[in-house]
DNA sequence: CGTCCTTTCGTACGCCGTACCGAAATGATC
DNA sequence: GATCATTTCGGTACGGCGTACGAAAGGACG
C-alpha cells in the first residue's frame, strides 16, 4: 500500500477546503478533544486584529495572541492566514443591508452603494485587500447578487448592467479610500506623530513648486482639497448618469419595437 | 560627548531624506569608492521583480539579486523598501503621455484617462500599493496637476473638479483592476495551475445555487460577464456626465448673472 | 482501564527588512 | 607615492513572518 491516499483524488484539496470553509459550515465533532474556539471566533479574532492595525498586522502569532493561544493552534481552524482572510471578508460582507427584491431601482442602488460606503469606512482593512477578485464567499456573492438585481429589470443590457454596477463599486471604493486616508491623517495629528506631520507639511514649503503646480495651488486656495469627497452629492450624480442611460435605452428599445412593427 | 548627533535636527531625517530622494536628485559625490549603479538603476530593478511576481515578490534580496549584488549594497541607494516603492512609482508616472494645457477639456480628460488606464495594464503592481494616499512625488504630482487643469477653465467649482477627477481615476483603477484579474485568469490556464483553474470553476458544480443566486445566473447565461468591462464605452459615459453638470453649471452661472442684473 | 481521535503548541526552517560594522576601493592632500 | 577621508560593498545577525512536523494532552468510547 503506497503512503499516497488511494482514494480517489480529482482535485487538489487545498481549493476544495478553502471553498469548503466558505459553504459548509464545519460540523465539530463529538469525537476526540474537545477544540476551544469555533471557527467563528477565530475569524473575529482576525478582524478584531485587522481593525487596529490594518492588514499587515495581521500575522498568525497576533491573532493567536488575541486568543490566548499558541500560533499553530490555529491551524486546526483555518488553512492558512489567505483562507483567514478570505473568512474575515465574508464575515465583513455578512455585515451588509442589501436591498432587497422588488424596490425601485435607484432606491435600491442607492442603498446598495451606501452600504458599502459606510462598510469600508467600518472595515478599512477591506480596501487592504491585495487579490485582484473578490473571494467566492457566500455574503459576496449575495452582495453582488443584490447589487446586480437593482439593475436587472430595467431596460438596460445586461452587460450594461455589470458596467454601471462596477462603476459604482468602484466609485465607492475611490471615495471611501480617499475619506479613509484623511480621517487616518487626521487621526495621526496627535502622539509623536506630530513631527512627522509638521515633516510632511514642509514639503509644501521646502519642494513644492506654486509655478509647477498653479492649478493644484489655485485648488488649494480655493479649500476645495478639504471639502472634497462629498459621498452624497457624487452618488447621486452617478446615479443621473444611470438614469439617463437607462432613459436612453428605453426610447432606443420603443425605437427597435417600433422599428420591427413598421416591417 | 554623548553619541547623539549634536547639530540642529530640526525635523526627524527619515521624512526629510524621502522627500529629497524624490526631489532633489541625489549628486554622486566624487570622493570615495565609485558607485556600481545610480539610483535610477535600483528602481528599475525594483519595477523588472515587481512586473513579475507583483509587489509581494518586491523583496530587497529579491532587487540586489536582480543586480547582482548583495542585499545590503541596496541601502546605499535607497534608506528601505517603503521609499523604494516610492521611486518606482514615480518613473512609473513619468511614463505618462499627460495632456498639454489649452486642450478642450473633453479630449484632454479623455487622454488623461486612457494614459492611466494603459499605465496601469502596464504596470500592474502599481494597484498592489497598500498605502491609503498617493506618495508626494514629482510625476505624480505632475499628472494631479495635468488632471486638474482638464476641468479647471469649464464652469464648474473647484470642489466638483476635484470630485470628478476622484471619479475618474476611481473609474480607471476599478476597471483596470477587472480587467488585470481577468488576464491573470487567463493565463493560469496553462502551467499545473490548471488543475487548479478546474478546481475554482468546479465551485459552480458543487457549491454554486442558482436558486440563491438567478440574477447572476441569468447575467452569466447572457455572457455579459466575458464582455464587461470595456473601457471605451463606459468612459464616454462618464465624460457624458461631466458634460451634463458643466451644462448645468453653465446655466446655473448664466442665471445667477441674471439675478444678479436683475437687481 | 486502554484505544482512538482530535486539539494544542514547542520547535524548526526558510523567508523577510534592516541595524551594525569591517573590508575594500577611490579621490584628495601632502 | 603615502596617507587620509570618504564612500560603497556586503557578511553577519536579530527579530518577525508563515507554516511543516510531530510530540503531548485531553475527551469519548470500548
Amino acid at each position: 500500500m503506497a503512503d499516497d491516499d488511494p482514494g480517489e483524488v480529482p482535485r487538489p484539496p487545498d481549493v476544495v477546503r478553502r471553498l469548503a470553509l466558505l459553504w459548509d459550515p464545519p460540523t465539530p465533532s463529538a469525537r476526540g478533544r474537545r477544540p476551544r474556539f469555533v471557527l467563528a471566533d477565530v475569524v473575529q479574532a482576525g478582524i478584531t486584529v485587522a481593525l487596529d492595525g490594518g492588514l499587515e498586522a495581521l500575522s498568525m502569532r497576533r491573532v493567536a495572541a488575541e486568543l490566548g493561544v499558541g500560533a499553530m493552534s490555529l491551524y486546526t481552524y483555518v488553512p492558512g492566514r489567505a483562507e483567514l482572510i478570505d473568512l474575515m471578508i465574508d464575515r465583513a460582507y455578512g455585515e451588509l443591508d442589501l436591498p432587497v427584491a422588488g424596490m425601485p431601482w435607484r432606491a435600491a442602488l442607492d442603498q446598495y452603494a451606501r452600504q458599502f460606503w459606510q462598510l469600508y469606512l467600518r472595515h478599512p482593512w477591506l480596501l487592504q485587500t491585495t487579490s485582484w477578485r473578490t473571494p467566492l464567499a457566500p455574503h459576496v456573492l449575495d452582495a453582488e447578487e443584490a447589487g446586480l438585481r437593482t439593475l436587472i429589470d430595467t431596460p438596460l443590457t445586461e452587460t450594461q448592467v455589470v458596467d454601471f454596477l462596477g462603476l459604482v463599486n468602484s466609485m465607492v471604493q475611490g471615495l471611501a479610500r480617499g475619506a479613509i486616508a484623511e480621517a487616518q491623517e487626521r487621526a495621526s495629528s496627535g502622539q509623536s506623530w506630530d513631527d512627522y506631520w509638521t515633516s510632511v507639511s514642509s514639503f509644501w514649503q521646502d519642494w513644492f513648486d506654486t509655478d509647477r503646480y498653479p492649478v493644484m495651488t489655485r485648488v488649494w486656495n480655493a479649500g476645495a482639497f478639504e471639502k472634497a469627497s462629498d459621498f452624497e452629492s457624487i452618488l447621486e450624480r452617478l446615479l443621473d448618469a444611470v438614469e439617463g442611460s437607462i432613459a436612453r435605452a428605453r426610447t432606443s428599445a420603443v425605437e427597435v419595437s417600433e422599428d420591427a412593427a413598421s416591417r
